[in-house]
DNA sequence: ATATAATGTTAGTATAGACTAACTTTTATT
DNA sequence: AATAAAAGTTAGTCTATACTAACATTATAT
């Protein structure tokens, strides 16, 4: 019993809206020190009402702390999956990049893909781009397989 | 109009769900000759219920062909689908798997990340693939790498 | 051939997350 | 301070996808 709604709390609190939205979040507090709703709305190409609707529900599940009219704010919580999330999207961002992959459409990839990453197979990733950028001639070699494949 | 009709339907035929259910049906009739809806169930890990309420509405979005009582079977758009899913499928397993990262934990990401992939991305991993085993000596290295990180 | 088990379907329900329209509050301009 | 514009909220709706419970069909075993 208690499994079950630990498991949908989990659930709830790790979906990928929430990620998409407290990844935004917590760049507009970086960027301006305040995070809107218009400006969260903009950003993830939704309607005000939207995210205002959704903030009340980030905000009963403790990913953010919210009062009417006035901004939001990222909980301990919120702070610790948005510092996750958006770690995931930089080390992904910087692999595909290598590549010349920095497109809006590599863009779309990212954002699918960030969710779905274990810490494991993320620092496989790390390591890669790490000893890619150690090694130009590796790299070059690489992408002109990418250009002549079939 | 005509434009968001046809987004309209591109999304429902790609949706992450749809994928899934089509990904399962082309291995199970790859695997024993025919997609049974209980076999999907099971795969997929929901009820059977949905599994026949989803194949009727892909029926209706001529992803497979579906007669009550009888199996199912892929429309070509579904195989087109279905192929192109488990061929990133595939290619993502077989990238994953040169670092030991096949357990259950990566197949969760594989199955995660396989539906936000396009075809440049997909051929840098290919090429990446490539290379890594074609140098067992780097190979090692970035696995090294991934085990001392900090 | 009938009883039982396995499989499949229907009907009704729930939930997440989006939408629009209408309304309220806050901010900016004169 | 009055008003217009911008931002935020509420209420109600929609869609996709899942669920359970009840029922129907098909397959299996005696």
């Amino acid at each position: 019993m208690k499994e079950v709604i630990e498991n949908d709390e989990k659930q709830k609190k790790g979906s990928r809206a929430r990620e998409d939205y407290l990844e935004q979040i917590s760049n507009l507090i970086e960027e301006k020190g305040y995070a809107r709703v218009v400006d969260i709305a903009q950003n993830l190409g939704i309607s005000q009402a939207s995210v205002t609707g959704m903030i009340q529900r980030m905000d009963s599940d403790r990913l953010v702390s919210y009062e009417k009219y006035r901004g939001v704010v990222l909980t301990s919580d919120g702070e610790r999956i948005a510092k996750a999330i958006i770690k995931r999207h930089k080390s992904l961002a910087e692999f595909f990049s290598l590549f010349g992959l920095n497109d809006e459409e590599t863009y779309q990839d990212i954002e699918g893909i960030e969710h779905h990453m274990n810490q494991k197979t993320l620092k496989t990733i790390q390591a890669l781009t790490d000893e890619l950028q150690r090694q130009p001639a590796l790299l070059e070699r690489v992408k002109n397989k990418v250009s002549t494949k079939s």
